[in-house]
Order: C-alpha cells, then structure tokens, then sequence
RNA sequence: GGGCCUGUAGCUCAGUUGGCCAGAGCAGCUGACUCUUAAUCAGCGGGUCGUGGGUUCGAGUCCCACCGGGCCCA
C-alpha cells in the first residue's frame, strides 16, 4: 500500500485512521492534542447578548466545532459550548500564515479554544476573530451528521452524549429536567422539609409491592436487595422525631421496561408529622403547580396531543363509587370468586388466587386510568393492597389513601399512615399469606419496622412521587426514555 | 409474554417483480477561493447490506433461526 503524506481513509479503517494521523502530526508538532486547562472569559451566549460593550474587545472562548468553512486564505468555525453556538473567524491575516495553516488541520468534534476580539462579520454574524487558537481535545471520531443529526434512537439511548451534542432540544429537555428537581427542593425547603438520604442495598426490600433485584454482600455473606422504596427509613425517622422528612432518590424494581418503566427510576418520597392524607392532598397540588409554573412557567401542558390544566383544585373519585356506578360493585360482592367473574366479564384477566382488592386494583386500571386525562385524586383504595395504609374510620375495607392519575399515569401515591404496630403486624402477615399463595410481589414482614412502630410515630401523610413521569408530564416527553439520561437498555454486542 | 415494524458507508437515507445495484447527500481526502453560515466548484477514497443457516444458476431483495432496537397491547 502506497503511504502518502496527507492522511487517507484508504490507508485504515476509515475516517478514524485520518484522525489518529491527524493527532500523530500535532504530537510531532509539538502540541499536545489533550490539552490540560484553558481560562475562558466568556460562553457563547454572553458574547452574543454583550456584544455592544464586547464589540473590539479581547475574549476567550472554547468549544466544540461543529462546523468548520473553509474559504482561502480565511475559514469559518462555528463552536459550540453549554450556552449554544458561536461563529470564530479564522484569518490569516490575523492569525499569521503558521498559525493559519495550522488551524485547518483541526477537525469537525475537535474542541478548541479561542482568543480574539468580538467582532461582527459583514453578514452581521457576531463572530470573535482570534489572534491564538488552542487544540484543546482532539476527537477521533467523527460527529453525527451535521443537518440530519442523530435520529437512530437506539444510538441516541446508548450514546447519549451524541443525542446532546447533535440535538439541542434533548440538552433543553434535561437542562429542564435539572431545574424541576431544584424546583422541588425549593418547595420542600420553604415548607421545612429536610432533605435525607438513606440505605439503597437492605436486607429486605420493603414499602412497596415489587419484586426487588438481590445482590450480594461478600464480607457479611449474606443476600441484599435494591430498594423497591423509601417509605420504610423515611417512617423510622418520623419516629425519630424529624417530623417532615423527605428523600429524592433511586428505587429498582424487577419488572419489564416500556415507555413507562424503567427498572431503575427516581421518587421522591416526603413524610410530614401529624399530617393526614387531605392535607397531603392539598400539598401534592400546591407541589406540582408550583414546579410546573417554575418550570414551565405555566400550568397548561400539551401531552400526547391532549391539553392537561394542572390548576388546582383536582377532583377526588371515589375509585368503588366509581366502578359501581359502571356497574362492578366488586367491593360488595358476595365473594371473592364473585367479584373475579366481574372483572372476567369485563374483560380483564386475574389470576385464580386474585384477591378483592387485586380485582378492583386491575379493574381501575383497565377501566378508569385511561379516562383520567385531567389530573384526579383516586381515592378509596382496598385495604388488601395497601398494606402500609390507614384504614378508613367509617369503612375499614378502604383506606386513607389516594393515587393521583394525571394522563392515564399514576403520577404519585399517598396515604394517612398506619401507626398501629399491632395493627401493622396482621397487615404483614396478610401479605406473609399471600405470598403463600405464590404472589412474590407480597410485602416482606420487617420486624424491625415494627419495633420502630412500637416506639411511637405520630399520625403522619406520606406522598410518593414518580419523579421520571412527572417529568414526562412537565417536559412533555412521549417516553421514560426522553427524560432519563441514560435508560436501561440491553447490552450492546461489541 | 403477544402483535406489528426495523437493522445497507462515520451520519441521514434510496435500493422495482431475485439478475452490471452496492448507490445518493453530508462527513473524510486532494486542489481552488480572505465575509462564510446546509458555503461553492473540480476530483478521489470509503461497505462482512445485524449474525448464522437455507432456497436458487444467481440473494441487500425470498424462507428459517438468532441478536439488537422501536411502537402498540396484556
């Protein structure tokens, strides 16, 4: 094979071998193409906004180039750092003939950095016009096409860091996602809540129906899993006498990935003292309104192609009332196997061992949850499923408990908590009971909860929320995966 | 778990009924150009057509399996 001077893709791989002879040539010229720090004056965006006073002014800027036109003696590179894009005007004249001819070895991906004067081009382009320019990183692979962009999903997900440099709506939309988070915090912080962080791996997953991921601890020899929620560590330390706790983390649950799940995904969960579920109503409201007028600085959202007024106040539906008045008074069959027929009627399949309150549960999401655009307080949850729930004063087959739906998506979960030890122990050994019954998504009894309970927590409302749906929501994304930077995905075959 | 769709150059895509069809634009390389901005002009290189089988004289194209991805449904 024929070695020539200038790179040639044909001499290897493609464009990759250009580049490494690329990177070699400016090792040999002295530069080290992965340079160490550069003192940057201005981003893009302040050069742009402060051009009157910049205007003739020594800036120094850096980059990614994105774009690179070549024109004689002069050449156009558009750089592109966390504020947005900015043109750099190459000259000659300006730079000296070394210098210049120096410059065009740089590369589409290349990130540089630049110092020069703020200046404007005659086609009103503000643009700096260095006297030096740096090779601050050199890439050695090309950028995703410069108009079409990144489109392949698929390498969007995996290499995520390709979807932000090609497509700056998906920056936006995490930039956004950023400032919902800090919006919570505010809320919570102004209300005095305290922000905590407690165990991810435990030796039994609690607080929650969900089949946990097992690990394994080598020290202690002993089997650990993920947490499936917070609820548990966040209800000792109401015991503890913290009163309005709240925690912003991970949770993982075993189960399939969609549009809609994850296997690893964000709650935040908050406990308040002396609260009931009304008032953590009335606070779920105040939350999601805030942070959605702080996001978006409105409370009207356009999500899949339906408009979604999140002013409060939302409704409270009965979901029993509600399903009886279609027809399904499943709470009041005479059995169990009575209430399954009607949601067999219905067309909706349960196992044989399905207890009332799965019924109704599997009955309001194929029934009800697809008519809740608007957000809704479903209320009135069976007992059965809501093992961590206080039971209703005036019918002790329902609890204090309320989902909010918003866009057919549960977005948040709540209840008065029960605070009974003795009563939260035969909820337990309920759920002990059925997961005899082989359903291994039944909660674990947690003695040393129970302890905790036996010391005393006050009456407390607790709110869960889906961090990544209400995301969903606020950013007005399709999927799970718009919003979390990095979703699951199955390993890629090398 | 079920259904539908999808995988061709670094990126975005086209490839008729199976037959000079392995293509285009961008990106890359060489050259020209000191105000371009999808720069332009001339020329050049670049492919295990997801993987493995099969049918056929002949497969990117048809069949099967597998791998990955997307959407919808339970």
């Amino acid at each position: 094979m024929e070695k020539h001077d200038a790179p040639r893709a044909s001499d290897g791989e493609g464009e990759p071998a250009a580049r490494r002879m690329k990177l070699r040539r400016w090792r040999e010229q002295g530069v080290d193409p992965f340079g160490t720090r550069f003192d940057r004056t201005h981003l893009s965006g302040q050069v742009h906004e402060g051009f009157e006073s910049l205007q003739g002014q020594e800036v120094s800027v850096a980059g990614r180039i994105i774009a690179f036109r070549r024109q004689g003696r002069a050449a156009f590179a558009d750089i592109m750092d966390a504020a947005g894009r900015l043109q750099v005007f190459l000259r000659e004249s300006t730079l000296g003939p070394e210098e210049f001819a120096r410059c065009l070895q740089l590369d589409l991906g290349d990130i540089i950095g630049v110092r020069g004067a703020v200046m404007r081009t005659r086609a009103g382009e503000t643009s700096v016009e260095p006297t030096a320019v740096r090779l601050l990183c050199k890439a050695l692979r090309p950028l995703p096409d410069k108009w079409h962009g990144l489109k392949d999903k698929e390498v969007r997900y995996r290499q995520r860091y390709l979807d932000l440099i090609a497509n700056p709506a998906v920056r936006e939309r995490f930039v956004q996602r950023s400032r919902m988070l800090a919006a919570i915090r505010r809320f919570l912080a102004d209300r005095d809540f305290m922000e905590v962080e407690t165990p991810v791996l435990q030796p039994i997953a609690g607080g929650t129906t969900a089949r946990p991921f097992r690990t394994h601890h080598h020290a202690l020899g002993m089997d650990l899993y993920l947490r499936i929620a917070l609820e548990l560590h966040l209800k000792r330390l109401i015991v503890g006498g913290l009163e309005r706790v709240y925690e912003i983390g991970r949770v993982f649950r075993n189960e399939g990935v969609s549009t809609r799940h994850n296997p690893e995904f964000t709650m935040l969960e908050l406990y308040q003292a002396y609260a009931d579920y009304h008032d953590i109503m009335r606070l779920t409201e105040d939350l999601v309104t805030f942070v959605a007028v702080a996001v978006r600085g409105t409370t009207v959202m356009r999500w899949q192609g339906r408009e979604i007024d999140l002013r409060a106040p939302w409704p409270r539906l009965s979901m029993v009332r509600e399903l009886s008045a279609r027809g399904f008074d499943v709470l009041n069959a005479r059995t169990d196997a009575a209430a399954r027929a009607m949601a067999t009627q219905a067309g909706v399949q349960l196992s044989e061992a399905a207890t009332r309150g799965q019924t109704i549960d599997a009955l309001v999401e194929a029934i009800l949850l697809p008519t809740l655009i608007q957000p809704t307080f479903l209320i009135d949850h069976p007992v059965d499923i809501s093992p961590l729930a206080k039971a209703k004063a005036e019918d002790p087959r329902l609890t204090c408990r309320f989902e909010l739906i918003i866009g057919g998506m549960e977005i948040a979960n709540a209840f008065s908590e029960l605070n009974d030890p003795d009563e939260q122990r035969l909820r337990f050994e309920a759920q002990a009971a059925e997961r005899e019954r082989g359903n291994d998504e039944a909660h674990v009894t947690d003695e040393d909860f129970l302890r905790a309970l036996e010391y005393g927590m006050p009456p407390t409302g607790g709110l869960g929320v889906g961090v990544d749906r209400l995301a969903m929501l606020l950013l007005e994304a399709d999927s799970l995966r718009d919003v979390i930077l990095f979703p699951h995905m199955r390993p890629d075959r090398p």
